[in-house]
DNA sequence: TGCTCATATCTGTCAAGCCATATATACTAG
DNA sequence: CTAGTATATATGGCTTGACAGATATGAGCA
């Protein structure tokens, strides 16, 4: 069907909430600036593949990515819609207690701390934790 | 590409948000039990389109229906998943404040009160308020 | 040039909307 | 009581568009 209207910030949100692979990313910038090789390595998932689904988060206006040489960190943005940022910090705060997605930030953490064992990282710049008011 | 796994609790509930005329329909079957005759006459939209969207809320476990000699009753159905409900609740609880929302609310008050006005809606069934667990 | 990331293209799936029709219940005539 | 009709809702076929995944390629920085 031909999208006729503009989507609310609401529906937009949703959209973009209502995939796996973003929800995995969103868990992992939720209150830290990492960059996309870090989670090509801890999600196992194709370059390209995540590079789409975090555009599709920018589009959607919850992410922003920021260019450090030639890495690009991406990280959390707060919608301006005051429903929709309750609605994704609700989203997010369960999120962060689920067995899978707490597997993905253990590998964060390790990742970071043993970069030696993720070879492709090792010269990545390291994730740095970001001031949101998620809590 | 192939959904080869099976949508999660949190993924269903979004694809389900994620579209206007859906949200629509939750908030006014959030706090009543309503007959899809009066969908289609206060959201102003074909008769098979409500159904299929209706369809689609009940198998998102969000909805549920339940059926009165010829019409059918619509009603909302909190999902097992508790970071689905409170998501679920924390969206209605933006819903009702949204003023195109709100207006759809005040037709249906009104298609209530003066049936007459409501040509269609003459012989039908009155919603009725349900006790939910929303506010 | 080598590395990091983004984007184009192709294919397959799913969902939306429309139309027409099927199903289920109620009503009525005989 | 039964057959036929009317009403309320659901569903199937069809077309179109949005996206996912995969591969290949392009752009920007060291």
């Amino acid at each position: 069907m031909p999208r006729k209207h503009k989507p609310l910030a609401l529906e937009l949100l949703f959209r973009a909430l209502a995939d796996p692979t973003r929800l995995r990313l969103l868990n992992l910038i939720a209150d830290r600036e990492i960059c996309v090789c870090y989670f090509v390595e801890i999600l196992g998932i194709s370059q390209p593949k995540i590079s789409r689904h975090l555009a599709y988060l920018r589009r959607a206006g919850i992410a922003a990515a920021r260019r450090q040489g030639r890495w690009i960190h991406y990280r959390l943005v707060v919608p301006q819609d005051v429903a929709a940022w309750s609605i994704l910090r609700e989203t997010l705060t369960h999120l962060r207690v689920r067995p899978d997605l707490q597997h993905d930030l253990a590998k964060l953490e390790s990742a970071c701390c043993k970069p030696s064992e993720f070879a492709p990282l090792e010269k990545a710049p390291h994730p740095s934790l970001v001031n949101m008011p998620t809590q």
